[in-house]
DNA sequence: TTCTTATTGTTGCAATTGCAACAAGATGTG
DNA sequence: CACATCTTGTTGCAATTGCAACAATAAGAA
């Protein structure tokens, strides 16, 4: 897996951090830390752990827009439009963020450090894995009905996992959140689905049979 | 609005194409231009124009997954998770797209060129760009009822445009696309929040009387 | 081990939604 | 103009879904 310093040497990663006043901070488990986003046009990048990106609206309802780990990054610029002062972005286990300011980063004077390049290209791999996830995400929740989101998922992980018979990687419970959809209702939506025929389950394996 | 040459002369911007061994193809209104994308990790610009991405499951029920225009990207890298054999990119109107392989784009050989640097800081903000719009769209769709998707999208436009009078930029029948539900039933939800005192319309202006 | 918490599984019921079908404007084109 | 097409607006009805509530396991901690 590609991280940002990929192809770039301990010693060349910290004059990058240097050139670009990079600050790392080390975060604990449960804390809240929008207030490190919303000032400038700042990239967090997630060296260890991992981090939820909240947004709250007006009637208090709560709606996770993403879920980061390692090696992710993050920013005001790919959230501002979703981001308001109810918003949070909260710590999910012990985390260390590395924080760069993105004039920094598009600050051309450094085009000298040959590793710069490498870490833009880096930057860049990552903002596109990233973006094939959302797309994933985008597909499954445009299906109307949960039948279709179910499977428009399942087919995602059969496509991934090169098989048809699927592993859950979370549980039922945050496969239902993920869906967005009533986990009890999700739950007869599949068994209506074992019902049919048209799988097989046996805990978080899942066999295709269409 | 920020593209890719943005900075870039018009002579470095053949130059760079040259580098890249870039392709520029124009498109008639209509066709499908999936054949383009299938074969490496293929970077797309639109020059001008607008296409439709769209995924087909094996139901053939269909999914518009993106609506892009000028100056946006699109790439084999970032919609490979939902690509199958029967999807589509659809030109909607006449199109000039340019498209690069992606390994010429990290082929590092070229860090001497002054715009080269340029061309990776407008090609990660544009991308910054469209991880915004996606995080829109994921925040309007995690929402489990109509009414909520509609009050999201609204208060999406509100902070947008700065003012609690929006103004629509598509039709009715779109927006129904765009929030994945059924017209006729987002036309109720809408009375009913006009009977209950929500908001006012008047064509495409929305009051948020909220 | 025992106790606590998280996850899975199920059901009735009310509310929401999709679907089909149709009517009335609005817009665009020859 | 007349014609076709698109968009908006409406309704009945059946199907899906969310919600609340509860039971049964499973997993984890003391």
């Amino acid at each position: 897996m590609i991280n940002l310093f990929t192809d770039i040497s301990p010693k060349n990663k910290e004059k990058l951090f240097k050139i670009f006043r990079a600050s790392t901070v080390k975060f604990t488990k449960g804390i809240n830390i929008i207030s490190y986003m919303d000032r400038h046009n700042t990239i967090g990048i997630i060296e260890e752990g991992s981090l939820d990106i909240i947004v709250t609206d007006y009637e208090g309802n709560i709606t996770l827009i993403d879920e980061l780990h390692e090696n992710d990054i993050f920013g005001s610029m790919i959230y501002s439009a979703v981001l308001n002062p109810e918003c949070s972005i909260n710590i999910k286990e012990n985390s260390v963020v590395t924080f760069i300011d993105y004039a920094e980063i598009t600050n051309a004077e450094f085009i000298k450090s040959e590793f710069y390049i490498n870490f833009m290209q880096n930057l860049l791999t990552i903002v596109f894995e990233q973006m094939s996830l959302k797309n994933e995400r985008i597909e499954v929740l445009t299906k109307k009905s949960t039948r279709d989101k179910l499977l428009a998922y399942f087919n995602q992980l059969a496509k991934k996992q090169g098989i048809k018979t699927v592993y859950l990687p979370i549980t039922l419970s945050d496969l239902a959140k993920f869906l967005c959809v009533d986990r009890s209702a999700m739950m007869r939506e599949l068994k209506y689905l074992k019902e049919e025929g048209m799988i097989e389950t046996k805990g978080k394996k899942i066999q295709l049979l269409y």
